[in-house]
DNA sequence: ATAATAATTAAACACTTGTTTAAAATAGAA
DNA sequence: TTCTATTTTAAACAAGTGTTTAATTATTAT
């Protein structure tokens, strides 16, 4: 038994696939309108335009990309185990949107418009209790000297990249998606080695 | 006194500045014949087509970036300072053109062709010394045991990410170009340690 | 059932796209 | 100069673009 989604649901899937894996300019509103099984003008009559559609598919992205980092910002964990968690969780994310880190890259740095504005990173920020959780384990000697936002660039460039270079990576190796998948999963152990070492380097080693 | 380049080369410079900003399809011919300075007609003259003339810029652009971290592989240095010059050169590098590597992200994924295969990793690696410096360093114990490519991509995550992710730190730190060239040093700093430290855990500190 | 509203469609609209054509301008060689 | 080949231009071309219109179908409320 197979739920039918409603036509606007439809076609925000649609166009979500389309989106990512072509980008703004890389696919029309026809072809969004064929992926999602109807007319090209329904597209316009739900959604005003293309560019508004774009602009709800990039919100429910970043929405999602940004999720489940605050989730776990805002858990009440000790900051070593966390930042494994948070590594660990963000591999697991991207495993199952591996286009997400390209698709903002590719498209949301060269627009006019600045769609990071909406995800108002400052008040999660005060929201979760990182910051002050950051701190305390700094002067208790337990982590390094380093503001949290160079933490959280050190932890997004080694989780994100990894997926971004997947072409150019299997190119190197001549690997299929499977084997990249596996590559993936012992790069996470390096990269998670690596930070965890470098931001408290007095840890018990176990 | 100004040197006048020639029409092709005009022509490859406005190709190269608006492709890399603009994207493949977020452009015209028009749009960059007119960067350059001339008719329409003309791009397609010299060039054969906009699609071909892409390629050419998207070769000269994969050159360039492959070329600066395969003279260092080559260079006869010590291991642990290796890896800290190619972070070094690679921060340098991507300063003068820091939109590459969204362009190499955005542009080269998602194309049916495989931009990648020119580059023949395989043949350069074997021509620089790196692959046989590694496993000696390996079997000495100065550096843990760790494959190549895995090592490549640890250094690119962290060099390349950082320029990618511009737009979004701006949003969060709130900061201008200038500060931001500025932040990147630092990061630059942070990743170097994080690096050198992981691959040879060994190393005599000073 | 009937009227009113919403959803869907095919067709058309005005505009931009990459590319080509044919004429004009320029340069070089005889 | 005159002839020829190359370079440059304006104009046109067919195809594709996002969007709108007007007519048709389906749904809902009375």
């Amino acid at each position: 038994m197979v739920k039918e989604l409603s036509t606007e649901d439809k076609i925000l899937d649609a166009a979500r696939r389309i989106f990512v894996s072509k980008g703004f300019n890389g696919c029309t509103s026809r072809e969004i309108a064929n992926e999602a099984g109807m007319n090209v003008a329904l597209v316009n009559y739900h959604f005003k335009s293309k560019g508004n559609l774009f602009d709800i598919i990039v919100s429910s992205i970043l929405k999602d990309f940004s999720l489940s980092i605050f989730e776990i910002m805002k858990s009440d964990m000790p900051l070593m185990h966390k930042t494994r968690i948070m590594i660990e969780k963000e591999y697991e994310f991207l495993s199952k949107h591996p286009e997400i880190p390209s698709f903002i890259v590719g498209e949301l740095g060269k627009k006019d418009k600045n769609f990071f504005d909406c995800l108002q990173f400052s008040e999660l920020f005060q929201e979760a209790n990182i910051l002050s959780q950051i701190q305390e384990a700094q002067e208790k000697g337990e982590m390094i000297r380093i503001d949290f936002v160079s933490i959280m660039l050190l932890v997004m460039s080694n989780c994100h990249f990894p997926f971004m270079a997947k072409p150019m990576i299997q190119t190197i190796h001549s690997i299929d998606d499977s084997s990249y998948k596996e590559y993936l999963m012992i790069h996470k152990q390096y990269v998670t080695e690596m930070i965890v070492n470098y931001l408290f380097p007095n840890k018990n080693k176990n």
